[in-house]
DNA sequence: TCTGGGGTCCTAGGACCC
DNA sequence: TCTGGGGTCCTAGGACCC
């Protein structure tokens, strides 16, 4: 035990809080179509139309939220709508409208803020909140400020969604999940062996559908299976780092920092066809798609003020085989034509024998396009300057 | 009638430089 | 002129997340 002097007293202990709204895309849409609640409903598949009937769906769309009565049926998010159609075709279909979610992530992430400074984006329809310094965020474990955070987004949003708090992101990621939709789950330390040991190892942040399945190969379901396991043995298993990682995760230890701004790395536009395409028989189309691509890539570097210099393609094969080529520039650009004919030489040193059923267009090594011009300058008259 | 679109981070080999 | 070790950049691929 430390010794305890004056100041501990008062410290302030850690309480990071996960809020995750509730079947977002499906709920917004809900707001539009109240007669709809209930209902099984699943948002999916870009293309525009009213809500019609799932069973009527043909297409290479898939799930983007279905709402709690469609997951009743076995439906999920990534699945291809043409199985969930096969699981429920009662279910309503709607078209995903980003615009409308955009905004609605704006209101709810405006009514965070307004309780809690130090907030991090993750995604449309998720935050990280330190709640550690915020007014109520160390009363009753964080519940109070969970609550008051959950009433405030309702009344402004009309949407609900489920807080976890906890000592730290990894574990209050795992505590908003346990109790959705409408939740608030406290966690502390001391609850890591009844409640996160029972946990399968795949619910945690970072194990995915390899990772766990190597784990299981090795007998390891549970996160409290995997705590039992040595440090050094996971990194035999899983290399040095994921070994560690493994290890910590378990053992509930996580001291990332609660990030509230972050730079881009890259901007990106790809589409999957309709039907598979011949880089021959298809020339004209693909062209076509394309320079399209190229065009809304530049539009969106433009519109954030960003320029990249590394330009790159990805081709996803009738396969599913993916493969990507990228080259680096000298001069960073937001330019559709550069980026079109800089892109353009990557796809000739791509395979194109088997038919194409993706095609993508990204641009990395972004800088904010003002700082650019200015770095650029400075580099320019440096090259003036004497070596010595 | 399988499997979207937009991201992040990591790894690994080779080039190139000091 | 037989033998280094870092460090950084570039490219390709892979895992994972929302």
């Amino acid at each position: 035990m430390a010794t305890v002097g004056a100041s501990d007293a008062i410290q302030p202990v850690r309480r990071i809080a996960h809020l995750d709204m509730d079947a977002f895309f499906a709920s917004v849409e809900l707001l539009r179509f109240p007669e709809l609640r209930d209902l099984p409903v699943v948002v999916g598949g870009s293309r525009s139309g009213e809500p019609r009937e799932l069973r009527h769906y043909v297409g290479r769309g898939v799930v983007t939220t279905a709402t709690y009565p469609a997951r009743a049926f076995g439906v999920h998010s990534a699945m291809g709508l043409m199985k969930a159609a096969q699981l429920c075709p009662q279910a309503i279909l709607l078209p995903a409208d980003f615009d409308q979610y955009r905004k609605y992530s704006r209101l709810f992430k405006e009514v965070i803020a307004e309780f809690a400074p130090s907030v991090e984006n993750r995604g449309i329809d998720e935050v990280y909140i330190d709640f550690t310094d915020a007014e109520g965020g160390q009363e009753q474990g964080g519940r109070r400020l969970a609550l008051t955070l959950q009433q405030a987004i309702y009344e402004r949003t009309g949407l609900t969604c489920s807080i976890g708090v906890a000592p730290n992101k990894l574990i209050a990621k795992l505590a908003s999940e346990l109790n959705k939709p409408r939740g608030v789950t406290i966690l502390y330390e001391a609850d890591l062996a009844t409640k996160i040991w029972p946990l399968a190892c795949k619910k945690i942040n970072g194990i995915g559908p390899r990772m766990n399945e190597r784990l299981e190969r090795l007998g390891i379901r549970t996160v409290g299976e995997l705590a039992r396991c040595k440090r050094d043995w996971l990194s035999e298993q899983f290399g040095a780092n994921q070994g560690a990682w493994l290890h910590a995760v378990a053992w509930g230890w996580d001291d990332r920092p609660v990030v509230t701004h972050s730079e881009p790395v890259s901007m990106s536009r790809e589409t999957t066809f309709e039907r598979d395409l011949h880089a021959v028989r298809d020339r004209a189309l693909l062209g076509t798609i394309f320079t399209r691509l190229c065009e809304q890539v530049a539009q969106d570097l433009q519109r954030h003020r960003y320029v990249g210099r590394t330009i790159g393609v990805k081709l996803r094969f009738d396969n599913f085989q993916r493969i990507t080529r990228d080259c680096t520039i000298d001069d960073a650009t937001d330019d559709a034509r550069v980026i079109r004919r800089i892109a353009g030489l990557c796809l000739k040193r791509a395979p194109l024998e088997r038919r194409l059923r993706l095609l993508g267009v990204k641009v990395t090594g972004l800088r904010q396009r003002d700082q650019a011009v200015a770095t650029d300058a400075a580099a320019g008259d440096s090259k003036d300057l004497p070596l010595f």
